[in-house]
RNA sequence: GCGCCCGUAGCUCAAUCGGAUAGAGCAUCGGCCUUCUAAGCCGAGGGUUGCAGGUUCGAUUCCUGCCGGGCGUACCA
């Protein structure tokens, strides 16, 4: 049930009635509170177009307004209509979602959707820069679970290229104990084979003899890189685990998969008559992309020296999205500056006829990360923050809070807490801004605690669990009658009743800040209800009322938080 | 040069097909713990939404032009 819809459809159909027919109703939450609980602006539109007075047509609409849900309407300023909800309607819906397992979210047409994120470079290990496509990617593989699709998450790791000639060159002059020494932090290793490449000119020349036998099949070699590669996924696996993100093993589609495809997919552009030699390089060019001086760009799918550029695996990996996995979607959780890259590689898969009408295959771009000094993390200058780093400090730093918060936990139920909060405080920094807009990596912004930040969900969280402890009451199995009468109830309710509209608005353009700032607002009213309003030295019928009230607002608060991939605790 | 993105309070960010008085957090100041966890609540100050025009009953939002910043622009990913 969403009470923006049924609201919306209401006012459509009275607005039909009243002669604006095809005007839009558009129904939102009110702005302020004395204008009652939802409001309808569409009316002032509709009476332009149809030359009337808006005050007139409104009067008109809300005479027509088959609404039984709503308490009161009344006309405002230039022909608003405001819109006041029966509380005792609101009531009996809350009661509905309590027992609702999907919380009064209803599932749309079920999709396959394949979300593509994470994809760190496996020639390094993940840094900071991965942590916004991870979080992001989760966040919205989760949602999509949650509302019923076929997800498949897609790690579309870069395995491959002539990165790995220098470190398995390296790599194949340390003995055994130094490899092992050396694997364990794969910064260092990436740094000293660098070094050993720009320091001695015969080593350099060895690497790049090592990327072409590794392109060859060379059994030496593709051993050596199995070995690399294995640790290096090792590494990826255990930064998903430590930040609870449900990457596994089996999500990984690694580049040098599409290796057998790629001439494959060469023979295929060039029999569509798509494809053409330029320079050497095997190229698409689309009247769409202009490069400097107006000059044509090209889509390079084979470099003059024969290796395929990532453009080609990104074509080899629509094919297999759309002929293999049969994706009615795909989701790029994706850097902005690759936009261009991303056109490029949905237009010519659709110029191949690799993507139709019907598939809806996006780029979901997200800023830059930055350094203090305002300029971009660059992934080869070898100086960045891991993200295993940045998920150790962040528990660290909820662990001596949560001490000094609270020492009389055990130590295990520290360990857990901060664990929650640290990791949760993490994903929620990049989660609840917006995707699209640069920002600058600071400890202290990211693992803030206080506002509007996880902990502050998870607090109230632990808030609503205290009450049912103390009040020696299974939530579960609480059964009574909701009544709402305080003004902190009702907009509580309300509040409640709005959890479909949050997640209708994220999936629109996966922006979870969305979902974020509908948890946070949520947090906010359920704060202040809980300062207002008594809940265990109230009569019997308020109590039960109120406590049943409180058990939607947790299940909401666990299943939002959830939906983001940050867990809950019982206490804090 | 061309293309895309961005510019909102001291700082970090919101603002749901254009809506009513542009909202939060942090920081600053003032209140609230013998009462369900003060990681909290209540309140105050803080704004020419980069600038100038235009469209509109109404513009942070749409259009044009400037200013400032970022990224991209043929064989790195």
């Amino acid at each position: 049930m969403n009470l923006k819809t049924t609201i919306d459809d209401a006012v459509t159909k009275a607005l039909r009635k009243a002669g604006a027919k095809g005007s839009p109703a558009v129904v939102k939450p009110a702005a302020r509170a004395e204008f009652g609980h939802y409001q309808a602006n569409g009316v002032m539109g509709a009476a332009k177009k149809l030359g009337m007075n808006p005050r007139e047509l409104a009067a008109r609409v809300i005479e027509s307004l088959d609404l039984p849900q709503a308490a009161s309407t009344e006309i405002a300023g230039p022909g608003f209509i405001n819109i006041h909800l029966d509380p005792a309607y609101l009531a009996e819906e809350l009661a509905r979602v309590r027992r609702d397992a999907m919380l009064g979210v209803a599932r749309p047409a079920r999709q396959t959707i394949v979300v593509d994120y994470s994809a760190p470079n496996l020639a390094k290990e993940m840094h900071i820069g991965h942590l916004r496509t991870t979080a992001i990617g989760d966040a919205i593989v989760r949602i999509s679970e949650f509302l019923g699709h076929n997800v498949i998450r897609v790690n579309h790791v870069g395995d491959w290229g002539a990165q790995f000639g220098r470190l398995l060159a390296y790599l194949d002059e340390l003995d055994a104990v130094d490899t092992t020494t050396e694997l364990k932090d794969l910064e260092k290793f990436y740094q000293h084979a660098s070094a050993r490449a720009s320091a001695d000119p015969a080593f350099a020349a060895r690497a790049r003899e090592y990327v072409v036998r590794l392109q060859g099949g060379d059994a030496r070699c593709l051993a050596l890189w199995q070995t690399f590669i294995e640790t290096s996924i090792n590494h990826c696996q255990a930064v998903y685990d430590k930040m609870d993100i449900t990457l596994t093993r089996a999500d990984l589609a690694p580049e040098s998969s599409y290796n057998d495809k790629l001439p494959v997919l060469i023979e295929d552009l060039r029999q569509k008559g798509i494809l053409v030699e330029s320079d050497g390089a095997l190229c698409v060019f689309l009247d769409e992309f202009k490069g400097k001086d107006g000059k044509p760009l090209p889509a390079i799918i084979r470099k003059s020296d024969g290796g395929y550029p990532y453009m080609a695996t990104d074509l080899a990996a629509v094919q297999h999205r759309t002929q293999t996995l049969h994706a009615d979607k795909a989701l790029y959780v994706v850097g902005a500056p690759q936009t261009l890259h991303f056109q490029q590689v949905f237009a010519v898969a659709r110029a191949a006829g690799y993507l139709d009408e019907k598939t809806d295959f996006r780029h979901l771009p997200f800023g830059n990360i930055l350094r203090p000094d305002g300029k971009m993390f660059k992934t080869r200058e070898g100086a960045d923050v891991k993200l295993s780093d940045v998920a150790d400090e962040a528990v660290t730093r909820a662990r001596e809070l949560v001490a000094a918060k609270n020492p009389d936990l055990s130590d295990s139920d520290k360990d857990e807490i901060s664990r929650v909060v640290g990791i949760g405080a993490m994903k929620y920094a990049e989660l609840s801004k917006n995707r699209t807009t640069d920002y600058i990596f600071d400890w202290n912004t990211m693992l803030s605690f206080e506002g509007n930040t996880a902990p502050y969900l998870q607090y109230a969280y632990t808030r609503i669990r205290s009450v049912f402890k103390r009040a020696g009451v299974d939530a579960d199995s609480l059964e009574g009658d909701i009544t709402l009468t305080h003004e902190n109830e009702i907009a509580l309710a309300m509040k409640l009743l709005q959890f479909p509209e949050a997640l209708e608005a994220v999936t629109e353009d996966y922006q979870s800040n969305v979902l974020c700032g509908y948890l946070y607002e949520l947090s906010g009213i359920f704060m202040a209800f809980y300062e207002q309003c008594p809940i265990l030295k109230a009569d019997d019928a308020t109590r039960t009322s109120r406590l049943l009230l409180c058990d939607v607002a947790a299940k909401i608060l666990k299943q939002g938080l959830g939906l983001l991939g940050i867990s809950t605790v019982e206490q804090m």
